[in-house]
DNA sequence: AGTAATTATTGAGCATTGTTGAATTTATCT
DNA sequence: AGATAAATTCAACAATGCTCAATAATTACT
């Protein structure tokens, strides 16, 4: 039996999330187990529903970490302020490439099973806001007689369609026999697409 | 205890995946199971295994129908021959509508945890290199000096974009609070892509 | 120090899941 | 009719998320 002094409540936590997160580098989202979690934690299930409401719950809070990871990536990149393309395709990159590395916990971001349909919390929503906003700065330089609705409004057809990019190219295969690679559709997207828009 | 002349294997078939359809329409493709399906069918599941090698195989003949009719929906459009983007967007909002109408069919198509990452077979992904051929006849008509590959390239990204759009907008209410509606993004895609792709 | 109250941890138990295989029922053929 | 074949059922298995009484460990109090 762990002692149960062994970690505080706030120890604890943390140690679920790390314990969940390294899960998620060797096996996909769906294949997940509370047992599992707690398990590799030390502890049993028990203790987890003591820290967590339930498992959507527990993943959530692994959510945004991973949101807030990507954020301080973005944060890291050295932007040219000449170029706001650039930027916005360098975002891009580094979305398409996380993706890439962390398909675990990519993928449980838009699990929308797994999440059961909750409402997704402020303090979340928040987070997800901040990274829009990196967007919105780098469309402001572009184009800066837009209106605020329009720069809210492009952001998100930017972020989704890469989104929808790395969805289609990592979970599924459905462009196997084409020779395309993601990289090139992100850039193909980015650059013809802020073409139009700045015209 | 059903007759087993009741229905032939076919007609079995057919009656799952009518059975099938008919639960998605009611609840998300993670609430599904063999047993549902199984008694909605007036049967149980060991005939369920008869028909189909598994869930995820059964699911797959399910997502190979809502890819047919998603095609049939596309011919039945009459499109434009004076203008090609005009019926791209006509194509983006029929994608974005059925998804609206048909949430669980179409979520279930993209749900690669269910799918159990099976290696996708050839006659699926003819059905959906299909409809990524109806984007490339328009393209073609815009720009017909371009290569096949960019074409290829264009109809994936487009698509991919498109994509995007619906999964975060339908699935995910991460825009919840902006005042975009996911007409207005695709709109803003397709017009600021193409005006940009043809230049 | 010793006992009582509190809190952390466990693990058995519940309903449900996908899948299998032996038993049973139904149809066909001689 | 009797035998063979095939379809259908259902009990069983392991694993799932989650709960709650029992147990163990710590703190509080006398």
């Amino acid at each position: 039996m762990a002692r149960r002094s062994d970690h505080t409540r706030e120890e604890l936590k943390e140690l679920a999330l790390k314990s969940t997160e390294q899960l998620l580098n060797e096996k996909s989202a769906s294949e997940l187990s509370t047992r599992q979690i707690a398990t590799k934690m030390g502890y049993t299930v028990g203790t987890l529903y003591q820290i967590f409401d339930n498992l959507p719950d527990l993943l959530l809070h692994v959510n945004a970490r991973t949101l807030a990871i990507l954020y301080q990536n973005c944060q890291k990149l050295d932007l040219c302020d000449q170029n706001a393309e650039k930027n916005i395709l360098a975002y891009a990159n580094l979305y398409l490439q996380f993706a890439h590395t962390h398909p675990g916990l990519w993928e449980l971001i838009f699990d929308s099973n797994i999440l059961a349909d909750k409402e997704l919390p402020d303090w979340y929503l928040s987070q997800a806001n901040a990274l829009f906003s990196l967007i919105e700065v780098q469309l402001k330089t572009i184009s800066p007689g837009k209106s605020e609705l329009e720069i809210t409004k492009t952001s998100r057809v930017l972020w989704s369609s890469v989104h929808g990019i790395c969805t289609l190219s990592i979970n599924h295969n459905l462009f196997s026999n084409s020779a395309c690679s993601s990289e090139e559709l992100i850039q193909s997207l980015v650059k013809h697409f802020i073409k139009g828009w700045a015209a």
